[in-house]
DNA sequence: TCAGATAGATACCGATTGGTATCTATAGCA
DNA sequence: TGCTATAGATACCAATCGGTATCTATCTGA
């Protein structure tokens, strides 16, 4: 009944929530034991360090969000829609989380300075990956005669990250949905403006 | 030679550079020790917990931020100036940080879960207060004829502060002004959008 | 079937954690 | 000047930290 791959993903689901919810500094190995039943051995078996954990379970918890976000890229038909259905998906990241804690983006975010290179690097390739994904949907917007021509899309990607971050973390903060749906109501006014 | 004020103030000063790089969980009193010189019987004569500090530790850095933008909301005469001025003010917090840290809001309010309820509360203040300030300042932008009259304050206030949390945590994270520049200018073209 | 490899448990390490009891030295007041 | 209150230092506490060495049990391939 031994199953190091179902191990290793337990690992990381469990340490998921730990670290999205507390943080990855104030999360302990023990809670990380406590939490999967497996034992300090187990961890260190597949996880060269409480570092390299960190590192990976940002890896595995972004991975799961642009999971998500890829299902709703794919199935619209449009960049209009699929922006539209990304900016859907982040109103309920309050009321239905798709993970515990929050936007692992986010947390990482600002949980990293100097001291926590491979967490920081983690998190910086994280947030590339979605404003390449972002420019990308918005490029071929404009290439398909959806979007008008001299949209700056890089702007674009910025403002779209941004806004739904800083929302998140102030509905999340406040505890109600308030301040997310502004700020998505305020992404889709703002995508009306550059539609053709 | 012993001045208990200025101790008190010196371990939150200190603190508060620790807390607000760091993380408040992931900062140890060994850490305020060395950095103040006091022991921890100095620290613990002044603040009840480490909870308390933390607590404490947050008002005392919003405070100073506060007071920097009460300087800049006195100074200018209008509502869109002092407006203006906020925005610019945040620039700062990349090339030339107010604090050491980023903001302290926008690191207490992703750090709080239901285990830090003290230090929830103080982040849920601190931005009630924030809030109240902007929208003070755009509904006096409305009475004295600068705005129009049909501007959403509470809105209007939610984008400003999302925008640029949401600009510093992408700036902080990518290590340039670029993002939070953005932010800024969206948010000075929204502002002549709603300007009489 | 059995040997080697590996997954995971156990037990331990020194260092550090938040916190406290006690002691000393200084400050302000009579 | 001397008494008292208090600021701050010292020394300690049990618990926990991240990490490792070792051992056992299970799995796999010959």
């Amino acid at each position: 009944m031994r199953d190091p791959e179902a191990t290793r993903e337990t690992i990381l689901k469990k340490s998921g929530v730990l670290f999205n919810t507390q943080g990855y500094k104030a999360t302990s190995i023990s809670q990380i034991t406590d939490a999967t039943g497996f034992t300090k051995g187990a961890i260190y078996r597949h996880f060269g360090s409480k570092d390299d954990l960190e590192k990976e379970t940002l890896a595995f918890l972004s991975n799961i969000l642009f999971e998500k976000l890829r299902v709703i890229i794919v199935q619209e038909k449009n960049a209009v829609d699929k922006l539209r259905g990304i900016f859907k998906f982040f109103e309920s990241y309050i009321s239905n989380p798709p993970l515990k804690g929050g936007c692992p983006l986010l947390n990482a975010a600002i949980e990293v300075d100097d001291a926590h290179p491979a967490l920081r690097k983690e998190a910086v390739k994280t947030l590339a990956v979605l404003k390449k994904s972002l420019v990308t949907i918005l490029q071929n917007g404009i290439d398909h005669k959806q979007l008008k021509p001299d949209t700056d899309v890089a702007f674009f990607a910025t403002l779209i990250i941004a806004a739904l971050e800083g929302g998140i973390m102030m509905s999340k903060l406040e505890g109600n949905n308030n301040d997310i749906r502004k700020m998505i109501k305020h992404l889709n006014d703002q995508l009306e403006m550059i539609m053709l």
